[in-house]
DNA sequence: ATTTGGTGTTGTG
DNA sequence: CACAACACCAAAT
């Protein structure tokens, strides 16, 4: 199999080399300045998680962060769309209580559209395919993998792409975002953590080949059903089927691991089903960071719970 | 509030 | 083939 051609067909060619010609993306691009905003908001977030059962205030946060309130504000304003005080409405356990109540309806609704046609659901539009069980099983073996660092609205991003479509993405800052034992990823520990999952596949850098992808991931305005995204499903057969449950769910919506297991058909399955969800390789554009717990809890997150709660937050603003 | 026991799938030896 | 590890969950303290 020619290797050599990434042959994609999705991305439009200009758009490709206009991203191509300045890498990893163009100073002046939304995308690079809510990267900026980003390392600085984290720690605001980090703080409201960690103090959450106390509702701090705005004055509070601002004072922790060392930024002033109004500066605080607006540079949230400009980051998600919403208001610290709203950002902290929107991840307070009531709210996660509410996305999962309707989260069962939007998820059927969004079902009986979905996986019947060729256009698929899935706000951000997503053309997937799933790998053959032997191409699987070999670890990725004869298979290229092409990787990229590339900023994102949630801290740096590494992408990897085969010539079929988007197979991976996870993140890559230095910065810790939780006080868990795992040490912070950095470029190598994230890269290493997509080596883990593919042993034997080879690895190329080559951020032309992944930066359409990221640049279409994390723009919602470039969401449009004429072009969807291409991803390619990697895994076990149970794994694939709950990530292409994961693609049902609509942005601002949220269920449960225990109704996800209900929903695939194996109602006593709760857990296999977090631990398939915790393997999905495509974060953000196969969206585990809509599952939470039955009581609203958010459970984990493999690139940290913090990024999981920015995230829900930052999709809370664009909803509304 | 915390503990406990039942879970399905995957990866390891 | 057995066994441990899990981003769970509901019921019983």
């Amino acid at each position: 199999m020619p290797t050599a051609a990434p042959a994609l067909a999705d991305p439009p060619p200009a758009a490709r080399s206009a991203l191509a010609a300045s890498s990893p993306l163009a100073a002046g691009s939304p995308l690079a300045a809510s990267c900026a905003d980003y390392e600085r908001v984290r720690a605001a977030i980090a703080f409201l998680s960690r103090e959450r059962l106390r509702q701090p205030s705005i004055e509070e946060v601002a004072r922790a962060v060392g930024l002033s309130p109004s500066h605080l504000t607006s540079l949230f304003r400009r980051w998600a769309g919403l208001t610290p005080k709203d950002f902290l409405q929107a991840i307070t356990l009531d709210h996660a209580r509410r996305l999962l109540k309707d989260g069962a309806s939007a998820l059927d609704a969004a079902l009986e559209v979905g996986f019947s046609g060729p256009g698929r659901l899935h706000d951000l539009f997503v053309r997937h395919e799933a790998m053959s069980p032997g191409e699987f099983k070999s670890g990725g073996a004869g298979l290229t993998l092409r990787y990229g660092f590339h900023p994102s609205p949630f801290g740096e991003a590494l992408a990897v792409a085969t010539d079929r479509g988007l197979a991976a993405l996870g993140w890559a800052d230095e910065t810790r975002l939780d006080d868990r034992a795992r040490p912070a990823p950095g470029r190598e520990g994230a890269l290493a953590d997509m080596r883990r999952r593919w042993p034997n596949a080879r690895f190329v850098e080559d951020e032309a080949a992944t930066a359409p992808y990221v640049a279409r991931a994390f723009d919602p305005s470039l969401w449009r059903a004429d072009q969807p995204l291409r991803v390619v499903l990697i895994g076990a057969d149970f794994e694939v089927r709950v990530w292409e449950s994961l693609l049902a769910i609509p942005l601002g919506a949220a269920t449960s691991y225990g109704a996800l297991a209900r929903r695939i058909g194996a109602p006593k399955a709760a857990r296999a089903v977090g631990a398939a969800v915790g393997r999905n390789p495509i974060s953000f554009v196969v969206p585990c960071h809509r599952v939470l717990g039955s009581s609203g809890a958010l459970t984990g997150y493999h690139w940290g719970v913090t990024r999981k709660q920015a995230i829900l937050g930052w999709e809370a603003g664009r909803v509304g």
